[in-house]
DNA sequence: AACACTCTTTACGTTAACGTAAACGTCATC
DNA sequence: GATGACGTTTACGTTAACGTAAAGAGTGTT
């Protein structure tokens, strides 16, 4: 796990982040507003850190999935939740499967429709076939 | 695809739909307020066949993996869209290839999060034996 | 007839996730 | 010192997907 720590500190604006991500500003305050990120600030200016950055890599790859900002955030947390205390460890891990009972139904249901599209791809190539 | 067409005829109440898909009957009545289902009537009374039955199940499934409903209809419509003209079914296709580049990136997420449980679950596991 | 259901329409309320606009602060630059 | 470019706060607006409540119709039961 020992990592070079090469640049673990660098900073972005918040209109960098905005066309990384290609999403408003606006957004970006809104996940702060609601308390998904918290960054520094120097003076009145918002400055994010690295972990800023991911957060919000993470909480649009839940956007893609259909999460909500809370149950992306809520997942999120889980990676870094160092609950040391076993009760802890033991509640996170069912909150854990019980996700990964979701996701997997979402993933089941995901290829389902997949493999209708390709039903349908493959009726329209016959269909085009026939009348060309 | 001769089917022996046994009872496609079947018919359903409002409130059988709404117990069998646990959903209320206010949502039955909105889909169909959107355009997304069309029963038929009996005096006032609503009455479903099975086909409108297999939309409400697409429609969930769609929701499931978080689709609006305006999508869902989209992808089902695509199933029975029988465009036998040929620039329709080119555009058809077009269409179809575009939705599932998006769910195919959304399985792409979906993976990569299942994965991130997986690493969680582990990390999980060998606290608890160290803490024990 | 009175009630109990199930169904109906109409309509206002709610939450999430932002959009949009107004009004202002801070620098750099022309 | 006015003009942008970029940032800030505050606040009202918007859409999707229903929830909830009110008031009534139809059908069967006691």
């Amino acid at each position: 796990m020992l990592r070079s720590m090469g640049n673990q500190d660098q900073q972005f604006t918040i209109s960098e982040l905005s066309q990384e991500f290609d999403i408003s500003t606006r957004t970006i305050r809104f996940y702060e507003e609601k308390g998904f990120i918290k960054p520094e600030r120097d003076g009145q200016r918002r400055i994010y850190s690295a972990a800023d950055r991911t957060r919000i890599r993470l909480i649009l790859r839940g956007k893609r999935i259909g999460l909500t900002l809370a149950e992306s955030v809520d997942i999120i947390d889980m990676y870094d939740h160092h609950g040391s205390d076993a009760a802890q460890l033991e509640s996170l891990l069912i909150r854990v499967r019980e996700r990964r009972a979701a996701l997997e139904q979402q993933r089941r249901d995901l290829d389902e429709m997949l493999s209708a599209l390709d039903d349908v791809e493959n009726v329209c190539r016959n269909a085009q076939l026939t009348v060309s």
